[in-house]
DNA sequence: AAGTGGTCTAGACCACAGT
DNA sequence: CTGTGGTCTAGACCACTTG
């Protein structure tokens, strides 16, 4: 027998199809192109059903397959470069931060966020959603934890719109001089707010990035950004003030 | 009934399980902690196991938890953060960047990699195998691919040992002058090797760094660092020019 | 040898998208 | 309506660690 290895570590199942679908996926097949049906597929491979969605669900996970409920799965486009640096988390407010409001409440942060805050655990806060698109498909959604204390002067709390309110608080936010930050991404699962926002399934894999801003000395406010991690590649460039010549992917706008 | 809501959207049962779970490791259990085996979980709560499964797999994935086969299932302690800054991921081999040299091999690059380092897909790379370790624990196993034209002047390839090999590579490096540099993070599946290093299991989430040094006009360098993404969180200090005051989350050496 | 998590099976039903 | 992926079950066996 041509036993190139004698098995001795035998590779599970999930694993070996998820090679031998990759590598179908490099040469047979081109983006947006539909796969087979997930009960033809595991038929296909001899294996059953869970099994093979084992292995699809891997690819996913790496963005080489894109699978939607009701519809199929498809091969997925490359990932998309989104640029995380200084400039598109900016002072929030500030002259196009890649950014776009929607709505703003007034109320008490999530334990974990008040730890971050450093601020009396009773203060409120206002909580701005915001949401990030790139080439025309939703990758971010954020939510902006800002302190009364950050913004005194704010005045027009009964403000008709919610996107109004949220404006207002960015607008009152940038009277204070940005002076530093501190950025962290790690590994998250959307919740379900989000995940509809980012047009996904509760749990799907998010690249949480949280950003805290000083000012006065003070953590002025914080920012917890969820990005699609099967879509998102997150950049940061940081080079030496050097301008680098990028290749022919894609970047965020 | 006490019908709060009319279960016109019911949840699934791993995502309540998940709910409930993660509960019940905030207020019951400590660090450290062993869980009652998956099969008696499965029964305390009457589902079935492998619905159980899911909903401890994504809490793993949160790193709320830690399996490891054969002994069990424990709470997992916070996260650690790990810097990512221009400091660590600095011009390897500079005086103490946070990596250990393993190996180094002379090879053909992956084409993913010939691809961003922009030389003749043909030209041999210096490929040094290098991990980082933090808290007495693997965090990150790295790949650096160097091209034989970043480093002409390499004599001793038939140095003795494969570490000795890298250090040279390394070492004839830091004779180019670093211009800049660019970082990208996206979401991954451990490859076989690294999650041995990782001490994982084939297929583990992982964080993919990758970074491109910039020298004489060109991709002098290049990257490919996968961090364990159930236990890090990857931290970015750029803050300008301030001090930043840590709480007492932990950080990285 | 006993107990754990990891893999795999062959079914079933549900939620959703496109007719 | 049909067809898709998403959830769930009740088993089985395997790989691994520990006593």
């Amino acid at each position: 027998m041509g036993t190139t290895q004698l098995e001795s570590v035998p590779e599970p199942k999930y694993w070996h199809l998820k090679t031998v679908l990759s590598e179908a996926l490099d040469s047979e097949f081109s983006v947006g192109e539909i796969l087979p049906n997930e009960r033809d597929l595991a038929a296909r491979f001899g294996v059953a059903r869970a099994t093979l969605r084992q292995a699809l669900e891997q690819l996913e996970l790496e963005g080489r397959l894109q699978r939607r409920r009701g519809v199929g799965t498809t091969v997925a486009p490359p990932r998309v470069g989104v640029a995380v640096g200084t400039e598109q988390h900016a002072w929030p407010g500030a002259a196009e931060d890649a950014w776009q409001s929607v709505d703003c409440v007034l109320a008490a942060p999530p334990a974990a966020v008040a730890d971050v805050l450093e601020t009396a655990s009773e203060e409120l806060v206002h909580t701005v959603r915001r949401s990030r698109v790139s080439h025309g498909q939703p990758v971010a959604a954020e939510l902006l934890y800002i302190p009364e204390s950050s913004v005194p002067d704010l005045s027009a709390i009964d403000t008709p719109s919610a996107t109004a309110r949220a404006r207002a608080v960015l607008r009152e936010l940038q009277r204070l001089e940005l002076e530093g930050q501190d950025r962290a991404v790690e590994l998250g699962s959307a919740r379900a707010d989000d995940a509809k926002e980012l047009d996904r399934l509760p749990g799907a894999p998010v690249l949480v990035v949280t950003t805290r801003f000083f000012a006065e000395g003070r953590t002025a406010a914080v920012s917890v950004a969820t990005y699609r991690a099967d879509t998102c590649r997150l950049t940061f460039a940081d080079s030496g003030g050097v301008e680098i010549h990028h290749g022919p992917e894609r970047q965020a706008s």
